[in-house]
DNA sequence: CAGTAACTGAAAACCATTTTCATTTATATT
DNA sequence: AATATAAATGAAAATGGTTTTCAGTTACTG
C-alpha cells in the first residue's frame, strides 16, 4: 500500500503548504516510481514534466516531503550518501544488493524484544531505530560464482 | 573487550602496512578515546602529538584502519554525515540519544531469524546489516519535560 | 482582482572528502 | 651504516552533493 499522488497532495496541502507546478511534477515522479531515486535522478525525471524546474526546488519539495512523513532516507553502509527515496506509506526496511544496487523493502521487523532490554539496561526511551541489510541478490550470486 | 595500540600495531604491520608517527598518532587517539569521533575530532587530537600532521593523512590512515576492521562507521538516521569511530573489537551496534548525542554501544542483536525470514522470501544471501537505535537518554528525558 | 507571504531559480557559498603531485621516509637489502 | 625503492605524506586544488542568499515570481486569501 502506498500512498498516491492525490493523497500527498491533500495531506500537502492540508498542511498548509502551496501546490505549485514544481511540487507537483516531483509528486508525480515520486509517486509514479518503484524505485529508490537520488535527488539527482527525481530532478532529471521532474525536468521531462517540467523542463525549468530547478536542482534546488527539488531539493526543497524533498525537504517539505520529509517532514509531511512522505518520503524516507535510505542508508547504505558505505560512503553514506543519504538517498532520498520513494516510501510505502508505512514503517519499513531494506534489503539492499550490494553487486547491482537492486533494494527491496520489508515491514515486519520486529525489535520490540530487543528495544525492551536496552531500555531497562540504559534508561533510554527509544524513538525509533534505522535498520538495513545487506547483501546478494540471486542473480549476482550467479555472477559471482561464475 | 577492545583493541590495544599494541594489538592495533601489530596488525598494521603484519599486514604490511608501514608504521609512521602519524599513524601512530591516528591510533594513539583512537584507542585512547572512550567516544565515537569524527575524522575531524581525530586530526584535532593528533596534532597534539604530531603537530604537523595533515587532516589528509588522518582520512587515510581512517581508510587503512578501516580495511583493517579496526574501526567502523556510525550512521544518524539524519542527515547522515558518516561518522567514522573507535571500535570494540566485535560486531555492534549503537543507541543514540537525539538530545545530547550521547552513544551507547551494544553487541546483542540477534536478527538471525528476521534474515532467515528474508532469504526464503526473497533469494538475497544476506552478508551484513546496519542497525542503530534512536531516542532520549535520561538526562535528556528529564530536560524535555521540565 | 489585489495584497502578501510563500515559493522559485541562478549563482555563490559551504564543507567534508578526494585527488594530484612533488617531496619525504620507513623498511628491506646490501 | 649506507643505499634503493615503494609507500606515505602534506599542501593545494578539485570534487560534488547540499545549502544559502537574494531578487524576482506566484499561489492563495479575502
Ligand atoms: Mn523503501
Ligand atoms: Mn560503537
Ligand atoms: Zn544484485
Ligand atoms: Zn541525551
Amino acid at each position: 500500500m502506498r500512498f498516491t499522488e492525490q493523497k500527498m497532495i491533500s495531506i500537502l496541502r492540508h498542511r498548509g503548504y502551496r501546490l505549485t507546478p514544481q511540487r507537483r511534477a516531483v509528486l508525480r515522479v515520486i509517486a509514479s516510481s518503484h524505485d529508490h531515486l537520488t535527488p539527482a535522478a527525481i530532478y532529471e525525471r521532474a525536468r521531462q514534466k517540467y523542463p525549468d524546474i530547478g536542482l534546488v526546488t527539488v531539493y526543497r519539495a524533498l525537504e517539505v516531503l520529509g517532514k509531511l512523513g512522505l518520503i524516507c532516507e535510505m542508508h547504505t553502509g558505505g560512503d553514506c550518501r543519504s538517498y532520498l527515496m520513494r516510501r510505502p506509506s508505512g514503517h519499513h526496511h531494506h534489503l539492499i544488493c550490494s553487486g547491482c544496487g537492486e533494494v527491496i523493502d520489508f515491514a515486519d521487523c520486529d525489535l520490540s524484544s530487543l528495544e525492551q532490554r536496552l531500555t531497562q539496561k540504559t534508561g533510554f526511551k527509544i524513538e525509533g531505530h534505522l535498520l538495513e541489510f545487506f547483501g546478494r541478490c540471486r542473480n549476482c550470486q550467479r555472477v559471482d560464482s561464475a
